[in-house]
DNA sequence: CTGTTAGCGCGTTCAT
DNA sequence: ATGAACGCGCTAACAG
């Protein structure tokens, strides 16, 4: 309604008598301007309620005090957390996070990329699709001297700082842990082979196996293309009505883990006792799903964190030549799909 | 690396020996141009791949192509929904999002609110915290004349275009099933008496059981303060332990009904053949619990989007008077936790 | 200590 | 059809 134009340094100026450069300097607390001339144009800025153009600041000092961040998907617990994570980070040094998604999409994360380099962001956080292979669209943000940093879902053709879950650790102690429960005979739900962490997972999921000289058995290797409940499912069917069934699946994640615990009990399997099924992610589902499911948390919120102050570090430092890559502990969350040893209350 | 400065529009003109202002309007086509200058500046400019500095224009007219969006929490699947829709039709339109979360703290709200108007967002979606409830924060957005827009959890104290879930409808289509199916004692688990959300939820309630003459006992309607799953628990035993059980309960979330469901199952209740679970949101979690959750869906994502396109038609048309209310059509989601009739697979 | 001046990159009169 | 010139609001180098 009252639609009042905006308080300017050079209306300050003007009504006090003063150049524009000594308002500005005062405002500031500028050493060369005597306390005096400060504490008046201080006073009167305040009781006019005098506010920067920061449109005309950003544009001065050529930045925007905005991060921009791609993810493959929005709706999905972890990566919702990272996001979470990342905008309370930047808010406490005083930057914007604007959020964009890929859909796992290669095209769509190449429209981010241009829109975010175009518009006006100082530095990106991602984590890539999964048809991004080599990411030059992310190159094109480097040089124009503008950070980049990945997270989680990474590749190493490009060279940035990145943040990411100890894939290989996270899946080496979940093995860990079904074998001194007492499973022995373990099957692995792995992701696709283009995709690190995927990879990572299944390395660790071997090295365990070796460590503890358990069987292995290629045919309990399974790879899932879509990492959805369905090819929990299907896969678990294929693998228990083979003829060295497994007694323990470890997931890629916690979905197609849903979909294991789903056919288990549809074919009147029990578990944990007959088989344990461990997830990975720590999804809300984990602690709903009946019986519920042990997993592996990713601490989402600190990738969140940790990215972005590293993001915001280089920004501020003009570092764009340092590469270090930072990697987030797991936790290994034991719940009652692989609880063999004691289980107090039953499922409920 | 190659910091090579970017091209500006001087060095085109100079290049090409033309003014400024020739090429500012032969790129953007401006008839008093000739089509033989416009064509060669736009070859030269798209040759040297000329991109022009967003800062600067968006500094000479005064907005960013940033819409800020507030919600209460961004780990929440309605909301990160909500997100998502936002973000994917604020794409289409060219602008971005920039994403805040109040964590239900009004002064955290307040902030962020404060952040985006001295920053820069050319208009501002958002779904108030608990703690909201007149919302001067917002009007002073509104006195510099950017549009605000309310979403889901609004306070009528603020008179602003709103995008609502039309919850009244929703809970009485909810609670009409219930009676469809022949529960006759239905509680009702609600939210907190000053949350417009709540109240429209019980009111529908109320209606349904009015009108279908189903009897209606003040004491099974239980006021959740901190709406999760405990609470669901907690009250769900009250009710059951009481004189006058009821047979169907109705929940203001899908969280608080997960509570009452591990009660049930706890005592030993039947679900749905002795009781009836109901729950208001169908967050992923109403699929994978056991019994699956009936619930109502709220279209998150086409809340969103209408709330978006909503927002930057305002922005666009300088309209910072209208203030329509949109209202989204719920969906009733029926599942197991309710279905007295035919249950073809049973429990899985 | 303070003021003058000169841009930042772009859009936009106002001349020609 | 084109160019010169100004200004958006702010910062900063340079003078005094």
């Amino acid at each position: 309604m009252t639609e009042n134009r905006k308080l300017t340094l050079k209306d300050i100026a003007r009504e006090l008598n003063i150049s524009i450069s000594t308002a500005s300097r005062a405002l500031k607390g500028h050493p060369d301007i005597s306390d005096e001339t400060i504490r008046i144009v201080k006073e009167y800025a305040l009781k006019h309620n005098y506010v920067p153009n920061v449109l005309a600041v950003n544009f001065r000092k050529n930045r925007t005090f905005n991060i921009g961040l791609i993810v493959p998907e929005l709706v999905h617990h972890f990566f919702s957390t990272v996001i979470s994570g990342a905008i309370d980070a930047a808010k406490k040094k005083g930057y914007n996070v604007i959020v964009s998604q890929s859909n796992d999409i290669l095209q769509d994360e190449v429209t981010a990329c241009r829109t975010f380099l175009a518009s006006s962001v100082d530095g990106l956080l991602i984590s890539i699709s999964n048809e991004t292979f080599e990411g030059k669209h992310m190159l094109d943000f480097i040089n124009e001297g503008k950070p980049v940093i990945q997270f989680d879902k990474i590749t190493d053709q490009l060279d940035t700082p990145k943040v990411i879950v100890d894939d290989f650790e996270g899946a080496y102690q979940a093995v860990k842990h079904l074998i001194d429960e007492g499973y022995d005979k373990i099957a692995h739900l792995r992701g696709r082979s283009e995709v690190k962490n995927a990879n990572e997972r299944a390395l660790g999921y071997e090295k365990a196996l070796k460590d503890f000289k358990r069987e292995f058995q290629p045919e309990w290797i399974k790879e899932c293309k879509l990492i959805n409940e369905e090819e929990g499912y299907v896969f678990t069917k294929e693998l228990m009505e083979s003829e060295n069934p497994p007694n323990a699946i470890f997931c890629i994640t916690d979905l197609v883990a849903l979909g294991v615990i789903k056919y288990l009990k549809k074919a009147g399997i029990n578990i944990p006792q007959q088989v344990g099924v461990m997830g990975f992610s720590n999804w809300k589902l984990a602690e709903i799903v009946n019986p519920s499911l042990s997993s592996v948390d990713q601490h989402g919120y600190q990738i969140g964190v940790t990215a972005t102050e590293m993001l915001i570090e280089k920004i501020q430092n003009h570092d764009i030549e340092s590469h270090e890559t930072v990697e987030i502990k797991t936790n290994l969350v034991v719940r009652d799909s692989t609880r063999l040893s004691k289980n107090e209350f039953g499922n409920i």
